[in-house]
RNA sequence: GGGCGGCUAGCUCAGGGGUAGAGCACUACGUUGACAUCGUAGGGGUCGCUGGUUCAAAUCCAGCGCCGCCCACCA
């Protein structure tokens, strides 16, 4: 068996061939009609806009690793993957593309531009498909969606029609958020504050009766050009007097009222605002209270417009160049009272970089009051979860916020907006292609040239994917879905726009838990991103320690709640677990030849380390499911890892090797093999999930008709605990293997030679039960083959050391050529440990306060920790005086 | 301006009232038939700072200091 096993791990070799096996088996399909329980998860479907990075691919094998998990316990699993149009992010990307070829999207010419695009979804999607296959994930291909496929685009139009019905989506100037690159609005999430050093303006308005002026502070001169009021706080002394009267726009020469506003800081610049309405949020809504004119002196190009009101010299200038001039112009006017250094956040296109201008704009808009208040219900009342459990109030504090959404863009990627206009003037919605106006029939009619914002068709993911609005029987069985697992960057594009739409249209949460995963920074702890260039690519972690090192990895790190500093030696350390594991199932699978699977049935069959192994096992299944169940996988993983290799590999197989080496057909030989086979088939099992290869790899090995662990019948399935769990068995071998360590040690001081067998009497010193079992056959045929000692009745000469562990004391004898280099250094060190340990144990002791106050079982402990303190610290001396 | 995280061994991080933990790195020894992608043993930390609560604080509370992220209509 073992003969066929390479001494390594070569996870390069095997991975791609065994995930075609898997997929040609169409293991990964779900099926609706099944009588399990189902489980689904719908993949956040990644931009078309590149290659996958390592956060999707954490994110990815933790989706991945639930799938496998629940397909173990017997659930129909539904992975649904696919990929999402990013219309204004990928027609960035393009315009990059062309723009570096010496062209544009505008000289191309719509057609030819939509044929560039076609072209590009297709292969980054063909790219970002094969990476996901090397990561192994079970995601059923055969439901993969686009967000630009037919039915996904009827979906929209549905969804978008009955807003449009239902008067919650209405067109409307309001401020934007312009982008004068992209030459579309963006909506207030998509704009990203950026702290800049500028200048802080202060403007000398005179008053329009000659009474004087008023000085405003503006960081943005060049706007005032639009000015149509004056805005102070009524409560404010300075100015309260001036309410009502007018002053005079410099350069522009308008009458401009003083009004009062609450909203104006008196403690900003000098107290007194010049309310801009076409160009400021915030202007924008005090000139709502107030119904102030609203005037555009900044077009979509980002230039100063054309109006008859606007000074010749500023025409069509670029709003930085008209800064400058106007600048100059209000100083030789002597307007110009001071300039200031000053810092603040200015708004720029999150997709692009440009500056936001903001403007008002005719644009389409969705009213979320009545779609956000079931949503936010559904949280407060636990319907949705989020883990960590802080996001919970991240989400329900934004949602309090909520304003109308901007959802149209005008954009040449995306889904158009479904409303047309007849040449009568009438204006409807309509899902399908109409024919004619429904009211007055008219042919000619021109559709809204805007297109949507893409998280407007991303917030139907879940339902529109599953076929929304038909009945379908995916629907019906894998709506709503489980796990949502995504980053929390993406909370309000995202996950809220899911969760409204989704009761709003289906009447049911979308999912029932909202995963949120680690954020990962660059080993330098910045935020990976291409154009600093420090980002990593999975593929290259995928080919250098395969996809389950990659895998693990995700899963020990992912879900901690903490964001993740890069670190590719953690790894590695992955890869070698699972070369570890390899060998581990070289060693029991060249001793287990007819040997069955099961353990062995009798207890009186089994010795101490059998028992000891199944006791641990049982605590690992437990501990890695309930770390599952937990949204904690890394615990998990965690556990496997140190079963495996510090328990399974370390103690339990290196006992077991006089057993092995017995012949098969010895009793002893078969409870071994046996046991040892089923803890690494119970292993591979728990560790599937996070290391599909390896784990599979092996397991087909294993004696017996093996399928893929994945399969629906036949495969593994996910281990239950066998009541073997023992404490206090457990407890007694942990002494077993501390006194092993301190023979090792011993043995060292005592200058034997490394094979040399040192003969050892064993005094029983009580009634302890860990002093039964290092005393019993069991732990002394252990002890002996562990640290190379033979027991004896009497020692031939006086002890070289005694140890006192449990209960037990161990006299060794004196190696035979004892050439003993003792470090006396490190004696005395562990002796003034000791005595300071006991020193600190003992002042606690004679402490009444805590011998009153503390729980008993505290101070029993601490009586114990004196007890044996004082043992070793014998030990020690005695180890001392020899030396 | 508000909020949320973080600050523990050289590095990356667990832990979370009762003697400080892991992996990697480091040191010494070791190629005995699973594995040198390994084994055995070892060195290394006043748990950011200051107070408080408690018999007992890295852990709870308050304040402060950095670092990061999110939200916000101070022009």
């Amino acid at each position: 068996m073992s003969a066929e096993m390479d001494k390594a791990w070569k996870p390069q070799d095997i991975e791609r061939e065994l995930y075609r096996s898997w997929e040609e088996a169409g293991l990964f399909i779900a099926d609706p009609s099944s009588d399990r329980p189902k489980f689904s998860i719908v993949l956040p479907p990644p931009n078309i806009t590149g290659e996958l990075h390592l956060g999707h691919a954490m994110q990815q094998s933790l989706m991945d690793l639930y799938c496998r998990y629940k397909r173990m316990r017997g659930f129909e699993v539904l992975w649904l993957p696919g990929t999402d149009h990013a219309a204004i992010a990928t027609q960035n990307v393009i315009e990059r593309q062309l723009a570096a070829e010496g062209t544009s999207k505008e000289e191309m010419g719509r057609a030819a531009f939509e044929k560039r695009v076609a072209a590009w979804y297709e292969s980054v999607g063909a790219t970002i498909v094969d990476q996901e296959r090397r990561l192994g994930v079970t995601m059923d291909w055969s439901r993969s969606r686009f967000t630009m496929d037919d039915a996904y685009v009827r979906s929209v139009r549905e969804v978008f029609v009955r807003l449009y019905n239902d008067g919650l989506i209405y067109r409307g100037p309001r401020i934007v958020n312009w982008c004068p690159r992209d030459k579309s609005s963006i909506s207030d999430l998509e704009v990203e504050w950026r702290e800049q050093e500028d200048k802080l303006y202060y403007v000398r308005y005179d008053m329009v009766d000659g009474s004087g002026h008023i000085v405003v502070a503006t960081a943005r001169p060049e706007t005032m050009l639009a000015d149509t009021a004056i805005a102070v706080n009524p409560k404010d002394d300075r100015y309260k007097h001036l309410i009502g009267r007018k002053a005079r726009l410099p350069l522009v020469g308008r009458e401009l009222e003083v009004i009062g506003d609450d909203a104006v800081e008196m403690e900003f610049g000098t107290g007194a605002l010049k309310v801009t309405p076409g160009h400021d949020p915030m202007d924008y809504e005090i000139g709502q209270r107030h119904g102030l004119e609203i005037l555009s002196c900044i077009d979509k190009s980002g230039n100063i417009t054309s109006d008859d009101w606007v000074p010749d010299t500023l025409r069509t200038l670029d709003a930085a160049t008209a800064r400058g001039r106007m600048v100059a112009m209000l100083t030789e006017r002597d307007h110009m009272v001071k300039i200031e250094p000053y810092v603040h956040s200015v708004g720029h296109c999150d997709r692009c970089g440009e500056i936001i201008e903001p403007l008002v704009d005719e644009q389409w808009w969705c009213a979320m009051a009545e779609l956000r208040d079931p949503a936010v219900k559904a949280v407060e009342d636990g319907k949705v979860g989020f883990f960590p459990e802080r996001w919970t109030r991240v989400y329900l504090d934004w949602m309090a916020g909520l304003r109308d959404w901007n959802v149209s863009r005008q954009l040449w990627l995306g889904h158009r907006v479904p409303v047309y206009y007849c040449a009568n003037g009438h204006t409807f919605a309509s899902v399908d292609e109409p024919a004619g106006c429904p009211e007055c029939g008219d042919q000619k009619l021109r559709q809204d040239p805007d297109v949507l914002d893409t998280w407007f068709s991303s917030a139907l993911w879940p339902f529109a994917t599953m076929g929304w609005p038909e009945k379908t029987k995916d629907l019906e069985a894998f709506f709503p879905t489980d796990y949502l697992v995504t980053d929390r960057g993406i909370i309000f594009l995202w996950v809220a726009r899911m969760i409204m739409t989704s009761l709003r249209f289906t009447g049911e949460i979308p999912f029932h838990s909202v995963l949120i995963t680690a954020t990962i920074q660059a080993p330098d702890g910045q935020r990976m991103s291409k154009s600093k260039g420090n980002g990593v690519n999975p593929l290259e972690m995928v080919d250098l320690y395969g996809a389950d090192a990659v895998r693990a990895w995700a899963a020990a790190v992912g879900l901690r709640g903490q964001d993740v500093r890069f670190d590719e030696e953690l790894i590695r350390s992955y890869q070698l677990f699972a070369n570890k594991l390899w060998n581990v199932a070289r060693l029991v699978l060249s001793n287990v030849e007819g040997v069955a699977s099961e353990p062995v049935a009798t207890a009186g069959e089994r010795d101490c380390f059998d028992a000891w192994i199944l006791s641990r096992l049982d605590a690992t299944i437990s501990e890695v499911t309930d770390s599952l169940e937990r949204h904690r996988p890394g615990d998990g993983i965690t556990a496997i890892y140190e079963f495996a290799w510090h328990e399974f590999a370390d103690w339990y197989l290196e006992a077991a090797k006089p057993r092995f080496r017995a012949p098969a057909d010895d009793a002893g030989h078969v409870a071994a093999a046996s046991t040892a086979l089923h803890v690494l088939d119970t292993t591979l099992r728990l560790l599937h999930p996070f290391m599909p290869f390896v784990s599979e790899t092996i397991w087909t090995r294993l004696p017996g008709e093996r399928r893929p662990m994945i399969a629906r019948d036949g495969g593994a399935a996910w281990p239950e605990m066998a009541g073997a769990a023992d404490s206090e068995g457990d407890a007694a071998m942990t002494s077993l293997f501390e006194l092993v360590r301190n023979i090792r040690d011993a043995r060292k001081d005592i200058g034997a030679g490394e094979r040399e067998r040192l003969q050892v009497k064993a005094t029983r010193l009580g009634p302890d039960p860990s002093a039964q079992l290092l005393d019993g056959d069991c732990g002394r045929a252990a002890i002996g083959w562990l640290a190379s000692v033979d027991f004896a009745e009497a020692l031939p000469q006086p002890a070289a050391r005694t140890l006192v562990v449990a209960g037990l004391e161990l006299a060794i004898a004196p190696p035979v050529s004892s050439e003993a280099a003792v470090d006396r250094g490190a004696l005395e060190r562990e002796l003034e440990a000791a005595r300071s340990n006991i020193g600190r144990l003992e002042s606690q002791l004679a402490n009444q306060q805590f011998l009153s106050k503390a729980r008993p079982e505290v101070v029993q402990q601490a009586r114990d920790r004196l007890a044996a303190a004082k043992e070793r610290l014998a030990t020690l001396e005695d180890a001392f005086s020899r030396a």
